[in-house]
DNA sequence: GCCATGGCTAGTA
DNA sequence: GCCATGGCTAGTA
């Protein structure tokens, strides 16, 4: 495993219920602030191996991003019973739900 | 080659 | 709506 791979996943992890970050902060914490698609790619192949809290993740734009239905529908699933309000568009506001990491 | 992005532009209203 | 971006997993040979 890369160390780019494993900083993206430890911040994942790190992550509280309740709370999410964008693909592209995420890139930006694990040093590589363009590196968004890549941390997409981590969280599709590899969530489900390290348990990650993969739904506490989202757009620039704070929109759920999966485009399939039933995963759009459990993300969604999964932020409301953390608290997270999200909108039938899967809109998340930002402005209160984002976590930043210290 | 893949991917669940991001950011900027053209073009409409 | 378009296209530059980037780090590498999964799976074959």
């Amino acid at each position: 495993m890369q160390p780019f791979t494993a900083q993206v996943i430890e911040i994942i992890s790190a992550i509280p219920a309740g709370k999410v970050m964008t693909y592209g902060q995420v890139a930006g914490a694990a040093g590589s602030p363009r590196a968004a698609r890549q941390v997409v790619r981590i969280l599709h192949s590899m969530s489900g191996k390290h348990g990650l809290p993969w739904h506490r993740v989202v757009n620039a734009r704070g929109e759920i991003a999966i485009r399939e239905e039933e995963g759009f529908f459990l993300q969604k699933m999964f932020l409301e019973g953390e608290g997270v309000e999200v909108t039938e568009d899967g809109l998340v506001n930002l402005a209160r739900y984002q976590h930043h990491p210290s």
